[in-house]
DNA sequence: CGCTAGACCGAAAGCGCTTTCGGAATCAAT
DNA sequence: ATTGATTCCGAAAGCGCTTTCGGTCTAGCG
């Protein structure tokens, strides 16, 4: 099976390589003849050029990697997915190419992004959850990659990114919470080495604040974002002396596993212990009762985020790419008022 | 920013270009004084291949490619995430990368199976949930990639695949159900266009067989694989004179929706009507009541599928690599004896 | 001490494409 | 008919790496 190479068809046509090839990029020293006889033949033998050599001599990757999350079973997670496959449909409709990269483990991480900028296989990368300082991002800046980052860390004046106001939607749920009554507002949060961990806990701070109610150490878990995790700080909560009415989750996962624990604890959620939970997974309509959240527009991050880092790869300038989203409320059922107790 | 090439290490050793190489890639003709001093230069440097031109002189893609399921938001399904997980980390592990392509429609999948073959981006591909006959496959043949599928077609023999034996599960799944006294055991299942989805209703069908069961045609629903479309055929057929005592679906979330829809008509699923899902999604768990469901044993699916891939790419016999896995079930609330009536 | 066999490295070709540069051919204008 | 511009294409030089081939040098042997 010959491999139909420039040089193959170029001799079919009996014509230069370097025309060949000019003509199929459309260049215009090129008649309107010869172009439209190359193409033709390079239809008829099925010519698809070679990625490698084409990349090695234009030095452009047309390709961008998504780095994972570190930790394991991150892709798991929806809202990897969901950008995943904004950004793989976006790319493809310019004909680029997502990589899906893993860091093996922590160590390698840096590694992992050195290869990633000095190998030429990417012109740009987009990585989520930073954490407060992130090493990712000090590297990208220091291989001067274009990336974008899914979230933000503490210092994001210098980079391009794309979050939503996690810090407001904690605020406002609070208020939500406060509104209804609710005097004894718990708090499971995510761990706050992770820079949103550390802005929803800030958010529910000074929602607490707004609403002139006192903060109680005792109520504020910071756990792993799973299910296990929320169900286990539910249940130490509720077996305080003056259990909480309440309780907001930094991501529905683990409001799932709140649910779970106040059921298990002889209560309703929803009734005598409300639960709201963030993230907006579509699958909160099916837990028992149906999850109110906050719910991430991110339907469309991911074309978005391709967008942005596009116009950074074409020479935008990043500190002009910084979007901020807010979180949007979905009432469900297991948030109601407080009841007299 | 003196980018580092061999070149660059070549003349900062002041040795042969050909000879930084074979060092680096420990050709046994090179002395271990040289070879360990190129190394030493080369971390110093922080010296890394440019991958393109690697690939170009070699040949070899070092990459494999996930080939989207071409229905939309398939990836946010956890079977797509959790297969791309494995296959990234086993990938990462000899350094291979992962592509995640995606057909920006199914007309252009033909076009995409072509390229990805023809542009030497990849030395292997992976593709999900085959239909009965599949285009994606015959194209995969006929360009000779090497190739596994995740799922089977109607012929399967003579290719790779890893599959979960789904006809096994729904034979054994009715009989599981017929057992707890069911004689009225509805089927809602998935587009039989797919493979898979034609698989379950065999085994659905076989399954009545052997328990004596007389088949219904009016307790099978063949509806999308969501929650809302498996909600509807509950809907329809606790509407029927003679409702069915137990529900089968092809898929959790369809089940999701059974257990809604069930609630929704004023009975309690698992007690009045059983409902028995098929994916063993980790979520099920959450649900009102907690999903009977059949698992997929598919946590480490994405490294076995890697490996298989790997070997075929190596020179190994397609034929070889055949995996069929069985359904293991997982006991919850969802399924119950059958009520006197 | 001469000869052969390794051991080790340099030189160079090539992977398949892009892109610059210059030359040939064509054409219009003087 | 000469010149100057254009138009179009061929030639060739890379891109950064791998890999073969042969040559030099040392060591080991008789």
């Amino acid at each position: 099976m010959q491999r139909v190479s420039l040089k193959f068809l170029a001799k079919e046509l009996g014509i230069a390589e370097g025309t060949v090839s000019r003509a199929l990029n459309d260049y215009p020293d090129i008649s309107e003849a010869t172009r439209e006889r190359v193409k033709e033949v390079a239809k008829k033998f099925n010519y698809k050029a070679n990625q490698n050599a084409r990349r090695l001599a234009t030095g452009v990757a047309e390709a961008v990697a998504y780095l994972m999350p570190p930790n394991t079973h991150a892709i798991s997670e929806p809202f990897v997915s969901q950008l995943l496959e904004g950004l793989g449909s976006s790319l493809a409709k310019r004909g680029w190419d997502l990589l899906v990269v893993q860091a093996s483990s922590p160590e390698t991480e840096a590694e992992t992004v050195e290869k990633l900028s000095s190998s030429g296989k990417v012109s740009g990368v987009v990585i989520s959850r930073p954490y407060k300082e992130d090493r990712r991002i000090e590297l990208l800046k220091k291989y001067n990659v274009p990336f974008i980052v899914h979230g933000r860390s503490v210092n994001s004046e210098d980079y391009a990114w794309y979050d939503v106001d996690g810090e407001k939607a904690f605020h406002d749920g609070v208020g939500i919470l406060a509104e209804l009554g609710h005097q004894n507002i718990a708090f499971i949060g995510a761990p706050t080495d992770y820079n949103f961990g550390q802005m929803r806990l800030d958010g529910y701070r000074r929602g607490l604040a707004s609403n002139n109610l006192t903060l109680d150490e005792a109520i504020i878990k910071i756990v792993d974002m799973s299910d296990d995790a929320g169900a286990a700080a539910t249940a130490k909560m509720l077996g305080l002396p003056h259990p909480p009415t309440a309780i907001l989750c930094a991501t529905d996962t683990q409001a799932f596993g709140a649910l779970a624990a106040i059921r298990e604890a002889g209560l309703t959620p929803g009734i005598e212990v409300s639960v709201l939970g963030y993230d907006g997974l579509d699958f909160g309509k099916h837990t028992n009762p149906p999850l109110t959240t906050m719910a991430q527009p991110q339907s469309h991050s991911g074309e978005e985020i391709c967008d942005m880092l596009l116009a950074i790869i074409d020479g935008g300038n990043p500190v002009d790419y910084q979007e901020l989203r807010s979180a949007i409320l979905v009432r469900r059922m297991s948030v109601g008022p407080v009841r007299p107790q």
